[in-house]
DNA sequence: GTGCATAATGCGTGTATCGACATAAGCTCG
DNA sequence: CGAGCTTATGTCGATACACGCATTATGCAC
């Protein structure tokens, strides 16, 4: 019955793997980008860009960093490129901080009123 | 049967809320740390020092930061403070981050392989 | 209160990266 | 193939932050 199988550290190139995978995220216009594209379905830079307002080349970075972690695909659409969230993981993981987010402001509200 | 309650966008504050989070996880020392305390169950600074090898002043702010985060707590003994980790949200998410990690490589290696 | 330990903070430096502008590259259609 | 559209990339200023050294703050023993 033991509940912690691995007491083993994870290495460091693991370590890297992870940061810079959570690096991705902790990118409010990167987080945007992916909501935008949840939301939206599939788009093309151009709507993008109309969505949030931000510069062609800055979008084309942004999707390019996603593209390469594999959360994001892209195909053509004649001249367009039509970008769509290719991941379901950052949704989860989105939720799941967002339910500790939640969790903590209710908690800090119950001691406020000395429940 | 929706599949997709809510169709809106998050907010700019939740953007920033929750990219601040992640930002957490994006810093190899802070996800080391992490990981050392979830091994070592509670350590104190001089321990952590002499597993990471980093600068006490650098192991004072990371901790700082993630005990600002609710993410480690940590109590005196002594003169000493003992560090622990306060949420095991950490460890689940990089369970999740760590499963599409191998899934991909996986997938590389069928493609190599021709399967 | 005075030392002595441990942990936190002020400060400086180096590095990474955001974000925009300008330019180049790739694709499609005449 | 060349014109024209869409997207990617080179370059650069500004900002953020990691990380160490030196100093200060905090608690314990005497």
């Amino acid at each position: 019955m033991r509940r912690t199988p691995p007491p083993s550290l994870p290495s460091p190139q693991l370590l890297d793997e992870l940061s810079a995978f959570f690096r991705l995220l902790s990118e409010p216009a990167r987080l945007q980008l992916l909501c935008q594209l949840k939301h939206g379905g599939a788009m093309d830079v151009a709507s993008l860009i109309e969505a949030t307002g931000f510069s062609q080349s800055h979008i084309s970075r942004q999707l390019g960093q996603l593209q390469r972690a594999g959360l994001v695909s892209c195909e053509r659409d004649g001249t367009r490129l039509i970008y769509a969230v290719a991941d379901p993981l950052v949704e989860d993981l989105c939720n799941l901080v967002q339910r500790q987010l939640k969790q903590r402001l209710e908690d800090q509200l119950r001691q406020l009123q000395g429940v």
